[in-house]
DNA sequence: CACTCGATGTATCGGGCCGATACATCTGTA
DNA sequence: TACAGATGTATCGGCCCGATACATCGAGTG
């Protein structure tokens, strides 16, 4: 799942990690918390042994030509690959199980600007049939076992029966959009972006968030 | 986190692997996934090994004094032990920041029927401290992103944010009730387990589910 | 000017937890 | 009788996390 996000970030542009996962926090922190250092370096290694990223080793600042006094290592700056981007759009199709999932779910629909919308429609058709059972099965449990649980229990389901019910409305609501044509939500909706065109591969746009030092090339 | 939720299940009966899971999807259920079989075994093995629960070799079928004609291998009865007992105590009492995300706040509050108020209150407001502290940083993103990211990303984040919100405002009035002195919820209050009293060690009560077989012993 | 502090930056290690898988038993039911 | 589905125990590879270590850099502060 990391794959899909760290190369969905990478997409947009090259990056080193650090960066990167800030970029990941601002793009899925809103579903999962913000992805640890012990996964994302190994998960790296992994992209980078399978060819879908490479470093793109970042040029010094230019008074450094003297190069490693102090055993200096500077920022590894990533850059996804052909085969990443192939790898990418391969990922954004998948609709297994997983991408029903919290952390599954999740990242696909952050990049479902990048997606189909058959495949939008099918992942949050995949989500809401998930998210109904768990909610069946609350409704079952707090039918059946008032008598049972004590009351923190209960008032621990009751509140988790209320966030799966509010999520099948918000879901209803997201695929009611997507069939009716206009995809996302048309509150504080913004051009600039027309449409569902799946490369886009500019590299280095405007995304670079203040305060960052973006190297040329 | 784990251990603590086993720990709590075998501390009011008796029970095998498969059941303790049953068991352990209905208490803790309503916040995290029902926990594998390949997290199951291994605690159990763990919580073994610290002297926390032992093996109550279960009384096979009378009939059977026959013991093992076709390698024949029952079920394992897991049986909380004095020393797990203490050690439920000690992981209850315990408030640090792993008793505040999503997991661990979970199974403290499964169990909050057997915790002092004092901590129940401890817990409660951390919780609500770290969802607070999300919650300001969706506001910030949502704030300062309109027109940095997909309209996707944007939906997304404002559906954290409403979860966040929501989960403030319900942390507020649990906190508001335990500071008042009636603990729980009042609506479908049950009376039957009158108090916060923490050391209630009685065997297999009536907490069996029906359709289950416990043993005698 | 020296010092410190917090942000930036890369990286590893141990361990918890999961999904997939395997295999055996028991209980209906066609 | 045979098959399906629930019950039941268990392992394995792998993802991911928290803790930890270490180095650099800019901004204050004394």
């Amino acid at each position: 799942m990391l794959d899909m996000a760290i190369l969905g970030i990478l997409h947009e542009a090259p990056m080193h990690g650090y960066e990167l996962r800030k970029q990941l926090a601002l793009k899925i922190g809103a579903m999962r918390a913000a992805i640890s250092y012990g996964s994302l370096y190994p998960t790296l290694r992994r992209l980078q042994a399978s060819g879908w990223i490479t470093e793109a080793g970042e040029s010094l600042p230019d008074d450094e030509l003297v190069p490693p006094l102090t055993s200096r290592r500077g920022r590894v700056v990533y850059k996804i690959t052909a085969e990443g981007k192939e790898r990418f759009e391969e990922l954004l199709a998948q609709t297994g199980p997983e991408s029903y999932d919290d952390p599954g779910f999740g990242v696909h629909f952050a990049f479902f600007a990048r997606t189909d919308t058959e495949i939008r429609l099918r992942i949050l058709e995949g989500r809401r049939r998930k998210v109904e059972e768990r909610r069946e099965g609350l409704r079952d449990v707090l039918a059946r076992a008032a008598e049972r649980v004590d009351a923190y229990t209960l008032e621990l389901q009751r509140h988790g029966l209320d966030a799966a019910e509010r999520e099948v409305r918000w879901l209803e609501e997201l695929i009611a959009n997507e069939r009716s044509g206009r995809p996302p939500a048309q509150r504080a909706y913004q051009p600039g972006d027309p449409g569902t065109e799946t490369s886009a591969a500019q590299p280095g746009h405007e995304d670079d968030p203040p305060g960052q030092t973006p190297r040329r090339q």
